[in-house]
DNA sequence: AACTATTTATAAGA
DNA sequence: TTCTTATAAATAGTT
């Protein structure tokens, strides 16, 4: 229908497959709209160019899911139902998994043991048995480095302690006007103290960051 | 295109609306053919009647789905999206619980559970503690109905061994031709027999059906 | 389902 | 792309 016959193959001009295309695409989809509105027909039409640009019409009185859906029932063809199964073999998978962890947990807290026979209840008894095994010896663990932890912070609290003393005695000192006292016999009281005092106390240096390390 | 210029409308007359509507749905598929061919086109067309009856077409380089998912990518009209995304949620939230209850159960297994406050571990351990009760009442559940089936066997056992020796008894009796015996000493041999054996053997049926009750 | 007068679509040219 | 137009194709009404 034109100037002349052509046959029906594929355009090897690419400015007139082009100008063919947009034409003849006008035109189906004059057509599709037409036989929509005449004969009351749901038609969906998508076109896709050489170039990959697309070209959709669906009727008015429907949509694309709609129509999809309806050729999905009547076709028997399977359209987007690939993508539906697996997901819907995952949630299967997972639900099944689910339900055994869960079954498990309940034999765990021991519900619903009494289907269980005396094989299963023994293995069970063996996991919560190493169960507590494991997290009484965390709570252990736990409990000494409370107590290694005490025990630095009693060591610190000794040493300032022991700082204090010394530095009220040295205070005393010297309110009590020591500076008269010849300066040898002073030295010597301090040295006197200082020989009372555990060689940790004169060069441990005090513990930095004590709550770092529980 | 025809011997008279229509309206496009309705067609109220239906046969005419039929016909009409197989020659155009002839025609468009016969474009849609063509513009396939002529200019390297994807083409997807359905048509549905307005009775139901479906047709359609798709070009042969390609496929329902995959002009379909191009069409999806391209139109951002979500085609099947919404049933994907249900069930995408639906996985979603079944693997998160199978998360947290894989986790539950490690943790009563004793694994990973150097990452706990002792809070958790007391109640973890409580947890345990619940279920090794539970198990371990279950277990002397069985044991105790394995004990009173011993003895119902044990029973039963008596009484076959009682009535056994009875019988031999009673076969020695005739075989050491004790029918020359007067028949009054006869009874009174069997009396002495019977007083031996305790009264509930005398009465009491053989338990029926032993397993059923285990 | 054919026929055919007419309308419509469109190939080629501009 | 768009317009034009000669011509092919589609089809409305008829048989």
């Amino acid at each position: 229908m034109g100037r002349g016959k052509i046959e029906i193959k594929r355009i090897e001009n690419s400015s007139n497959r082009q100008v063919t295309y947009s034409k003849r695409r006008n035109g189906i989809m004059k057509k599709a709209k037409e036989i929509t509105v005449l004969c009351d027909a749901k038609v969906s039409l998508i076109v896709f160019a050489n170039s990959g640009k697309m070209h959709d019409y669906c009727s008015p009185s429907t949509n694309m899911v709609e129509v999809l859906d309806q050729y999905h029932k009547q076709s028997g063809k399977r359209l987007w139902d690939p993508k539906h199964e697996n997901l819907n073999n995952e949630i299967d998978r997972v639900k099944k998994e689910n339900d055994s962890m869960q079954i498990e947990l309940r034999h765990m807290n021991g519900e619903d043991v009494t289907s269980l026979q005396l094989k299963e209840l023994i293995h069970i008894e063996k996991a919560l048995e190493d169960g507590l095994i494991s997290v009484r010896e965390h709570q252990m663990e736990i409990y000494r480095t409370m107590k290694r932890n005490d025990k630095i912070l009693e060591e610190e609290n000794n040493q300032l302690h022991f700082a204090l003393q010394q530095q009220e005695m040295e205070k005393l000192a010297l309110d009590n006007n020591v500076r008269e006292m010849d300066s040898a016999y002073q030295q010597r009281i301090i040295r006197e103290y200082n020989s009372q005092m555990p060689f940790a106390f004169r060069v441990q240096p005090i513990q930095p960051n004590l709550q770092d390390r529980i």
